[in-house]
DNA sequence: AATAATACTGACCGATCGGTCGGTCAGCGG
DNA sequence: CCGCTGACCGACCGATCGGTCAGTATTATT
């Protein structure tokens, strides 16, 4: 939609779009699509009011480019996490700490999308999410899948629920982490690499005593 | 602050507040709190504007109000986890199917204090949030950490990371069910009890195939 | 240089926001 | 019967909301 810095001289243009896209972004995601005017956002990329409007049909459409852009940068940063090899121990520590890290990267991505989750509308942003969800998601449960088929997994373990149990840690990490902070039996949230060395290890060897179990 | 049902011919008095509170709860866990206008809400508790100001200095005392009979709420509904006796695995399973029942019974709380976490705001709500989720928690955690010394969970397991990995699960469930329902590999998205089933059998026992481990 | 298109602005619109105000009315103590 | 109090309401306030529009600056094409 907007050709960036196509030559020197030429088309130095303005970046107002993105001044405003960034601004919309780092409000909606800090205080949520009704708190935000498009006062407040034109006022922070620096344009008047309605040339917000010149370029956006509405606020409506601008939160969804918003939205639109958060998942791209969501998709373009998973690519990494597919070509890992090594055991399997190591593979899921690697997808769990570049999946948290990630999402504390994205922070403000992160909270926009979770915030979106909340609106309970079936529609509006649920089958966006979908696809943003829907690679690592899907990436995660393959690879769990195919370790299962070699024997790396037990066979009555469902794959998908392994995954929402990974992926499950990292978000309440990231959304709870300044609530977990303040409990004084908890000394890992500032650590997100050893939250996740321990939460692949529970997810790998369980809790238990590690011994034999009667045969299942 | 508000008498009830003192006497059957002394003070039938009025409902309203009850009513504008009931609607407040609805309305800010299911749009939030800027989207809500007290127009709404006192068109849906069936009084008029100026009668919420009556009751209520101002929007934000009543969000609070709203929020702290949220908070009552959970309180109240903990107990039976205490008593709860029989074998680990068992209280687990327990925990883990009435804390998922629970956050979805009180779904329009839940939904309110999840959209609190996401202010990260240190003060505002962090705070209270903190009183919602200690008791819960501490006492997860507590439950851990008594097994442990008896020998029933592996010593180098950090208790209150276990109780984590519980509850983000079912947290996470409540969530995003609606999102997960979507993914092909999942079909378990509106089977809360065999999530809590399968979510304790991995916390208990790993995905890891049932054999001795290499010492650790 | 003239033209056409686009970027951009300030003034403005009706609607609605949170909140106030003046006042009515029922119940209760004296 | 009077006076008071608290519940309650309709009308209203200034501010701000999302959005429009006429007009100006800037730039690209000819």
């Amino acid at each position: 939609m907007r050709l960036v810095a196509q030559n020197s001289s030429l088309r130095p243009a303005s970046d107002s779009v993105e001044r405003i896209l960034a601004a919309a972004e780092d409000l909606f995601a800090e205080h949520g699509y009704d708190a935000v005017s498009i006062s407040d956002i034109a006022t922070r990329a620096d344009v008047c009011k309605s040339n917000v409007f010149h370029h956006f049909t509405s606020k409506d459409e601008l939160y969804l480019a918003v939205l639109n852009d958060a998942r791209q940068a969501f998709f373009e940063l998973i690519d990494d996490l597919h070509d890992s090899a090594g055991t399997l121990p190591e593979r899921l520590e690697k997808f769990a700490g570049s999946h948290l890290q990630r999402l504390i990267e994205l922070g403000k991505i992160s909270r926009l999308v979770l915030r979106d989750l909340l609106e309970n509308s079936p529609e509006r942003s649920k089958q966006l999410a979908e696809k943003v969800f829907d690679n690592n998601f899907s990436l995660l449960v393959d690879t769990l899948r195919t370790s299962q088929q070699r024997g790396e997994i037990r066979a009555d373990i469902n794959p998908a629920m392994a995954a929402v149990v990974l992926i499950s840690a990292d978000v309440f990490f990231f959304q709870a982490s300044n609530v977990l902070r303040h409990f004084p039996d908890i000394d890992f949230a500032d650590d997100g690499a050893r939250y996740s060395k321990m939460l692949v290890d529970i997810l790998l060897y369980g809790i238990l005593p590690r011994v034999p179990i009667a045969a299942n």
